[in-house]
DNA sequence: ATAATTTGCGCAAACGTTTGCATAATTCAA
DNA sequence: TTGAATTATGCAAACGTTTGCGCAAATTAT
């Protein structure tokens, strides 16, 4: 019985994709010589001139995109770091992960960027996830109080850098801004412009960054002898703003100023407020924390404590940038000052 | 001369990464039977059901994690969609990129955004970076008029679905809002209520959305035989909105309405307008593109054309899959049905 | 002319998977 | 009892790179 061999027509058309042995063969040269120079190795291993125009020239005319799967296999360089943060539909993380998606492609690395929903589950089942991805490094906002997963990354030798939120145990380096000072400062404001009977309406209280705007506020408070202030709600929500303030309302001895600890938590106070046909600031005083451009556009400017983001991520990036390269083992915790901008929503009292 | 063989101590330490040899070491099965049961192939080939449960219990026990790279490089497989937009820092945009990362993860892909900044070089650059991760699908919004490079990617076999913006004239699907529809119900609805002096703000004059808004709102204006209307602006920034309505404001004859094609844009008309103690809508009314919450806190809380990204997100991801999967050539080309959300930025003129 | 050095490049073994094709063991049929 | 069918598993070749080592040719030194 005889045997017919059939050739495949074209077989370099089979797949349309180019690889590093098509330009080794068109080169007449070896697959590890276009390898070192498509790797910018070439001088150090000395390889000639000529042959690097000729396999930069194919590669352009092919078309050549290396394929990074292949590449990290071999090399363990994924060139991926992670980025978890609660939600993008957050303008406050959105910005962060805007601002730390480009500063990473800058330095030819690339973001996968995950969202936890809040839900330290989903944390947890993204970061395997990323894992598997051989990511070289971790910038993580962390949900909830668990960090055992956290901080199995950063053990595995995986650079890990907390912003936001952090665990101030754990050696895992953050970058955050002051809460403490940035509540504190509010408050202070507050008891500057007169007011004495101020309601700061919290977000989650487990969240440290929460903690530490609570701490920062009592602070100012009991520094002005004033005992007598109240700390009420429980998440960063609308929700939370619009019902805890419709409480507030309600009492007959009404608070002169509201600070509401998120943007979204003073959305709700302003409903509230406005459903009670009281102006801000003439009938109550509001600040939030976070700033955002649409708050000058407000019926009432809303003053807040800004934090300074652009740096956060700068560091961030900067930071992990450190632990990546120089292997050093920098735990480095940083807080970066807030500051506080006036607007027009905190009313004068001089009695 | 003798020589001595050196042994790593505990070798297996070496590198702390569990493979799958480990565990088949383990539990004295192959490499093959491992990979097939922690695939999910094990009734596929026949492996026995204790020899499953001994593999996932060590498997678990060492807390493997596989390596992506190695099986993509094998299976081709990357499990990964790209989704470029042109910006996170855009609340349009964030939320988009949510919902579909959100979406595609369900599927058991993962989402890679890369942000373009509404630069086409920039677009160019990763969506070269993105390729060559062997990802699987894309979904864009494209940023200028190119369409060369993404008709590339689309030529290659790899599903693309464009949102938002699109090209018409390319067999490329998408999905996006009925921009003219939108534009023209705007319209409508200021000459409802009495305007004959409106005027249209426009962003970038090449973009595809504005050009189909602006024919919505022409086609509304002569339908109600206004033929003297007036279009402006050329960049969906802040600037541009204040600048163009700083102008407007001058005229003789001012508007008694603006249509903002972006929230960004109202953004620049509500503080020219403020700036020239002018209020909205008693002294000229205003509607803008896009929803968000905020604009119900406005001074004056802003009516506007919504969009449905909600659904925007779920059809283009729910495109991706089909073209995907069932490999059919679907070149569906989707408008969503926009509505308007009147509040309270609109006078009724009875003249 | 020979040895030493430098220059230019290729061989082949990884990296951790997946998978087509065996093969071995068991069961079943006749 | 023997062959066929079924069940359970393993071998080994890929996938596209990177890189240590080594070797030949060209150059320089002696």
């Amino acid at each position: 019985m005889q045997t017919f061999i059939l050739y495949m027509p074209n077989k370099e058309n089979n797949s349309n994709k180019i690889n590093i042995r098509d330009i080794a063969e068109k080169t007449g040269l070896s697959i590890s010589t276009v390898s070192r120079v498509l790797n910018n190795k070439a001088k150090e291993y000395r390889i000639g001139k000529k042959s690097q125009e000729k396999i930069r020239k194919v590669a352009r005319e092919l078309n050549y995109v290396p394929n990074q799967f292949a590449a990290n296999l071999k090399s363990g360089k994924s060139n991926t770091i992670a980025l978890i943060v609660p939600s993008l539909n957050n303008p406050f993380f959105a910005e962060i992960s805007s601002r730390i998606n480009t500063e990473i492609r800058k330095h030819g690395y690339i973001t996968i960027i995950g969202e936890s929903d809040e839900n330290p589950e989903i944390e947890k089942k993204e970061l395997r996830q990323l894992v598997s991805r051989n990511i070289e490094g971790l910038i993580i906002v962390p949900c909830g109080n668990q960090w055992e997963h956290i901080d199995e990354i950063h053990n595995q030798g995986i650079p890990v850098v907390c912003i936001d939120r952090y665990f101030i145990d754990l050696d895992i380096p953050f970058v955050s801004t002051d809460n403490y000072k940035g509540a504190y400062m509010a408050a202070k404001y507050f008891i500057e412009n007169g007011h004495h009977n101020i309601v700061c309406i919290q977000g989650v209280q487990e969240s440290n960054t929460n903690k530490l705007r609570i701490e920062g506020f009592k602070e100012a408070m009991k520094e002005s002898g004033i005992n007598d202030f109240n700390i009420i709600g429980d998440n960063f929500t609308f929700q939370n703003g619009y019902l805890s303030t419709q409480l507030l309302l309600k009492q007959k001895n009404r608070p002169t100023a509201i600070f509401a600890l998120s943007n979204t938590i003073a959305m709700g106070c302003m409903k509230a407020i406005k459903e009670a046909k009281l102006d801000i600031p003439e009938n109550i005083s509001l600040i939030t924390f976070d700033d955002h451009p649409y708050l000058d556009f407000l019926a009432t400017p809303l003053s807040c404590v800004v934090q300074p983001v652009e740096d956060i991520s700068k560091v961030a990036v900067e930071l992990l940038y450190t632990k990546l390269y120089d292997e050093e083992q920098n735990t480095s915790k940083i807080l970066l000052k807030p500051t506080i901008k006036i607007r027009n929503s905190v009313k004068r009292l001089m009695d």
